[in-house]
DNA sequence: AAGCTCGATGCAAGCGCTTACATTTGCAAC
DNA sequence: GTTGCAAATGTAAGCGCTTGCATCGAGCTT
């Protein structure tokens, strides 16, 4: 049961050319019908827009943005789309571009440094008018090519005031020092932390200099932390808690990266039978949705997304049409409290629960 | 603190025009260099490919998408990016596509048939070669443009032998009939669906269908089945599951749409005190990572959406070259059987637990 | 009735690239 | 030193669209 065919060498996508035709005007007016309707007589504007709608004509995106020298597009590079983290700020970036006739076109990286600056290239090939990009960390072609390109951009969900490069975000080392500062004064000693691969990402760097920055504070040696470094995933997260488990001395409090890996390790506690946040204390970072629906529900530290993604979009907009974008902005990062965080156990040593 | 001109009016992106004359050559032989680099001699290579990194130099997309009238660019249009539900087949799609040298885009609709037309249009506008699309409910526009606009592409996600679209897919009704059989043959007979939104959405229609078939064949009366129409998100799914347990009667099973709606639901049985698998049990669809890590772990359908990416990918692909895609394809949905799906209670009504 | 104004439309020049075809060059064979 | 041929390169014609400028009338004014 074939049919469909393909490839047809005839009756190629109708052009301006065609519909202009078939009205009886020239292709100027054709696009003025599409583009400026109010310079067009009422009566052309009908009779074209029937011609265009019997065509099903559609613009070639490629010609208009070759002729217009803009595209209205606005290229985002997340690190990943597997999760959730990213979802809700871009959806808010989205929502708000909307708002200003502009189309967003995503891509992800991998995380990786490499990837992103292909994707940048592609992304700024295809015409993106402007970018967001998440963090810091990206191979210096990438920038290189920004500036020569001049090419528009923000970097969202990091705040590191060193950085010149125009940002909207949040301070991660700070918020994740916040969350550990908790944790030890809870009276914790024994500490886990379960990373991203660090290298090409600042935003873990930065947590988790954020805990050693508490540990310091609070007296203990940021070299007595036990880590774990793997990929964000929930699968890694529940490895990355079982060889912390597994350790001579294993830690009383497990930060992770983010709530994906905590996930993780949530599951693998109750699998190992150790009791969250009894025998031990697990904190996140993120807060999406997930985070309130494991059991035990988990205590991170809440990002502002749809803040970071609205406000990127206003400030690239801004950028883009040649205004001030203001200066960059940090936003703050609460810590959510909920169910799995609580005072270490109190003998020493994990305490076999039921 | 204002830098970064933007909108600069002189050095605006170097052309091809630029990288030539600067490397002593013609257009056409950069033009060459970049695209079929076999036809330049080593030595013009090296000179032109130095300048093209001296200057930043990137092909524009739309212009070179004119002249040579197609893109490597396949979009994908899917319902939502909010959760993870389509994620981890689009990766496979993705990649699948990369080791044909082909770039995807990415649209969401919202699950609303206006706005995926809108979608298909402006992707077909940005040049997509293919679309993938997912289920077959869409509005007779979208389907007339595809037509005029010869525009290869396939559905995913859906299974439905009466439609002559190709696709790929498995069959929902029948994946959804065979969970309810699998419950019903448990003993219980009060029975709760937690659905998306059907109108627009053919798979959440025929998931729902395939709860009817089985009462039927299970000798009950589809009209007891108590339903619940929303919005597939976490929150949904727990305000879904609270309204079908103040009902009068409440369900001892309550089906999901999806494991998202079933996350809630399961958080708001905790919520409310209420066991699962004790007092109700609760199903899922989809089996997205989350279904494994919420407590209790979710008994869900389990599809395949790797081997639909993939699939998917490559039937799109053999479409654009003008070969043989092959037959519609079903592919089979099978049930994960997890915690959250036990007997009905002994007694009559809800047994309070604990 | 001639002159003006102004809204509606047409003309045509590109935008940056690919590619068929034409031209040049280098070199082996005579 | 010719000739011939292939490899390397150049020439130029578009691809489908936007837009500055020119043109054309119709309705007003005087």
């Amino acid at each position: 049961m074939r049919m469909r065919r393909n490839q047809a060498s005839d009756a190629a996508s109708p052009t301006l050319e065609d519909v202009a035709q078939r009205a009886g005007v020239s292709t100027a007016t054709v696009s003025r019908c599409l583009n400026s309707p109010v310079q067009v007589s009422e009566t052309t504007r009908m009779r074209v827009l029937e011609v265009v709608r019997q065509l099903g004509y559609a613009p070639n995106f490629g010609a208009r943005a070759l002729a217009a020298k803009r595209t209205d597009t606005f290229g985002a590079i997340i690190p990943t789309m597997e999760n959730a983290i990213f979802a809700r700020g871009l959806e808010a970036f989205q929502k708000e571009l909307g708002l200003h006739g502009i189309t967003m076109l995503v891509a992800s990286s991998s995380y990786s440094p490499a990837l992103e600056e292909e994707q940048i290239r592609t992304l700024v090939a295809r015409g993106a008018d402007a970018l967001l990009l998440i963090g810091h960390d990206r191979t210096p072609d990438s920038y290189a090519f920004l500036k020569t390109q001049r090419i528009p951009h923000i970097v969202a969900w990091a705040h590191a005031p060193e950085q010149a490069r125009l940002s909207i975000g949040f301070d991660n080392r700070r918020a994740m020092q916040g969350l550990a500062a908790e944790v030890l004064s809870l009276g914790h000693v024994r500490l886990g932390l379960i990373t991203a691969q660090r290298a090409g990402n600042d935003r873990a760097r930065a947590r988790s200099e954020g805990v050693a920055d508490a540990m310091r504070l609070g007296g203990l040696d940021p070299a007595e932390l036990q880590l774990v470094e793997t990929t964000y995933s929930i699968a890694n997260g529940a490895q990355g808690f079982k060889t912390l488990m597994e350790s001579a001395s294993p830690p009383s409090a497990v930060f992770c990266g983010n709530d994906v890996l905590a996930a993780g390790a949530l599951s693998m506690a109750r699998e190992l039978g150790i009791d969250v946040p009894g025998d031990v204390s697990v904190t996140g970072f993120d807060d999406i949705e997930l985070a309130g629906i494991v059991t035990p529900a988990l205590t991170t530290v809440h990002v502002p997304h749809r803040k970071m993604g609205r406000g990127a979009a206003h400030m690239l907009v801004a950028l883009r049409n040649g205004q001030d974008p203001g200066s960059n902005v940090e936003l703050g990062a609460t810590i959510a409290w909920r169910a799995s965080l609580g005072p270490p156990p109190a003998g020493p040593g994990i305490r076999s629960v039921r």
